[in-house]
DNA sequence: TGCAGTACTCACCAAAAGGTAAGTAATGGC
DNA sequence: GCCATTACTTACCTTTTGGTGAGTACTGCA
């Protein structure tokens, strides 16, 4: 989902490439309070594997949503944090984000998990 | 992205699972503004399949975002609703559809599409 | 009798997303 | 010399998602 997919028929359609799948959402959440290492998203995103969070990471990257920084140091250090772009983003994410705490229990009710 | 998948971590991963995937936003979106028969989706959502546009209208029912009533005529009709659920998820959308109408250029020009 | 229109349903296939496990490069400290 | 640490990278595989095309049930109407 975050591959390419071309002409969007509405905003939405746009939104939900470059936010799809499923780490995406929860990776631009845990850069909303601020930068975070490679490995630090690695041990809060737990159940991701580490090819998973580079290549979401790369692709939110490429979309201008977060912004990559490496410090030459040894053992080396990248981090990894929201553009402006990114942050606004996660902006429009809280509404939904809060609709999900909301409805939660229903759905996983619904769902029987 | 529609199938199960449960304990959500956040509310924006319990959003995801009920909304998630290629034509679920869209869907919710053409119900917005009242109640769709089918045939009217199929036309609206150019290039879903049957196939894709019922299931994901099953699982929408499923998880109580959306209405499903049946007019026993010939040739049978069939409408589709918003739920109170369905429409509280949509009001959650719309800062994200409005994002993305906002960010669409920028997206197509990174993505070269 | 048979065709039109509507809303599905099914079997099969292709593509995309995601997971696992192993390997690499760089260097400071023991 | 060798191990630890960090951030990847690669090859391979499974699962999920999405697409195609044909078929079904119902009944009014020509």
């Amino acid at each position: 989902m975050g591959g390419k997919r071309g002409p969007f028929s509405c905003g939405l359609d746009a939104a939900v490439a470059v936010v799809g799948g499923k780490w995406k959402p929860l990776i631009l959440w845990e850069l909303h309070e601020g930068a975070r290492r490679f490995g630090e998203l690695r041990r809060s995103l737990s159940g991701i594997s580490e090819k998973m969070l580079i290549q979401q990471l790369r692709e939110l990257e490429a979309d201008g949503i977060v912004h990559r920084e490496v410090h030459r140091e040894v053992p080396p250090r990248v981090e990894y944090s929201l553009t402006e772009t990114g942050a606004s983003l996660n902006k429009a994410l809280l509404p939904l984000g809060d609709w999900g705490e909301e409805h939660m229990d229903h759905i996983r009710a619904v769902r029987g998990v």
